[in-house]
DNA sequence: TAGTGGTCTAGACCACTCC
DNA sequence: GAGTGGTCTAGACCACTAC
């Protein structure tokens, strides 16, 4: 007795750190403000420039910082809320809800495309897909505020749409829209959407303006005809700027708070 | 000429490992295989420590692998397909898929929930909410293949469910399953959802087996009645084994691939 | 050219798990 | 107690941005 129980779980410095920059950014900085440069912080917190990175990781990843290297650190904006599931059941690029076209071309699906070609829907067939079929790639670009905020591939087996080897627009945004609309003639039957972490290939993060590796929300999307699944969708959204909204109930969008974490 | 242009783009070496990892993941291991240890690994690749956990870290926010200290990093499962948007409209708790009642309270709610009540459904009238009004808290736990994957926090304000104060159940699963009943007996106008990404807080972090820190997707919805914004629950799952799914088309479900980056 | 964040090193010690 | 991953340090240099 006597021995007051401390410490007995000694918290990290990081985490610790991240809890008191956290409150710092609440309290006296604004929206857009720059903080002090990394090495300055370290100092001023008494700790190893790596450790202080360890918590601005974390906030970066928690959608409160932005960093940019030559730059600085600053304060992030809420994020912003990305209807995904609102137009339910239709074709990409019939709703022109901020997506734009930028390229299509023909190549040979990834492997693991391939598989999410191949499981056929429910009630169709299930043709099953082979790997050294060719597909349509159609690359779109969603912007939002000014801000890119999702990069999306999507691909298309050649002998899912009839008149898609008609096309003969030169590579570019002309021909993507093409693939679309060739699309939107066939009859959907449903769809299929799944969400996981991801981080983001060299040619994604250009797209979103971030470096390689970044945290991305990686959204698939498969969509179904009766004769099977038609095309398959990857949109890869920036995670420490975006929340996906999903609205069921229709005419309501959750809009400016803040909850994770 | 004869300077051949190479290394224009010197990649990090961080991200060449990754990429080498990931490659010798593929083909020379097998799921639950236990790899090197990061000191050894690092020797044998000619990198420090601390690179080498660079792309460790990475391979991990893929779900490729799993480290856990005092035991060592081994080859993760593919990431488990949980359904968040399947049944559609309905409270929580009504269908028994995997969620199990741990807890329930009585406190005030975090500033960034107390928003998420206030704001009205479309339809109903939008009553404030104010942060002073004591809200029951429900603490559920979501458990697939004998693992778990996530962790809910549900908040009720007390005035928006009639039955609630005559609850006299004491603490624990049972106190959890009475808020939950009084809520069915409330009807659903709509709901609404939203993912982003988030890293797990203290007692998140030990429901799910993780440390604190751990990326997590949170899922935010809202109920909503007739009345406004009945509940909101605030789930986080394993960012690093799970795949959330909103089946759209009923009957399919994505079972297996792996897709991200 | 100066200042920023990004990468990398070579150590050290700690917390945890398992035997 | 031995071995693992987790934290932390004090440096160095590089890539990028802006002036």
């Amino acid at each position: 007795m006597g021995t007051t129980q401390l410490e007995t779980v000694p918290e990290p410095k990081y985490w610790h750190l991240k809890t008191v920059l956290s409150e710092a950014l609440d309290q006296d900085f604004a929206v857009g403000e720059v903080l002090p440069n990394e090495r300055e912080l370290a100092a001023r917190f008494g700790v190893a420039r790596a450790t202080l990175r360890q918590a601005l990781e974390q906030l970066e990843l928690e959608g409160r910082l932005q960093r940019r290297r030559g730059v600085g650190t600053t304060v992030a904006p809420p994020r912003v809320g990305v209807a995904v599931g609102s137009t339910r059941h239709s074709w990409p690029g019939e709703s022109a809800d901020g997506w734009e076209a930028v390229d299509a071309a023909e190549t040979l699906a990834p492997a693991a495309v391939v598989k999410l070609l191949g499981a056929g829907n429910g009630a169709g067939s299930g043709t099953g897909f082979a790997a050294d079929q060719p597909v349509h790639t159609v690359r779109r670009t969603r912007v939002t505020q000014g801000q890119p905020v999702a990069a999306e591939l999507l691909y298309v087996p050649a002998d899912s749409v009839p008149g898609l080897s008609a096309i003969d627009a030169p590579a570019g945004p002309a021909r993507a829209r093409a693939v679309l609309r060739e699309l939107e003639r066939l009859v959907l039957d449903g769809q299929d959407r799944s969400v996981e972490l991801g981080s983001a290939r060299a040619d994604d993060a250009k797209q979103l303006d971030r470096l390689p590796g970044a945290p991305v929300l990686v959204v698939t999307t498969r969509y179904f005809t009766a004769a099977g699944t038609a095309a398959v969708s990857v949109a890869t959204y920036r995670a420490d700027t975006c929340r996906l909204t999903f609205g069921d109930s229709g005419d309501v969008e959750i809009t400016e708070t803040r909850v994770a974490s």
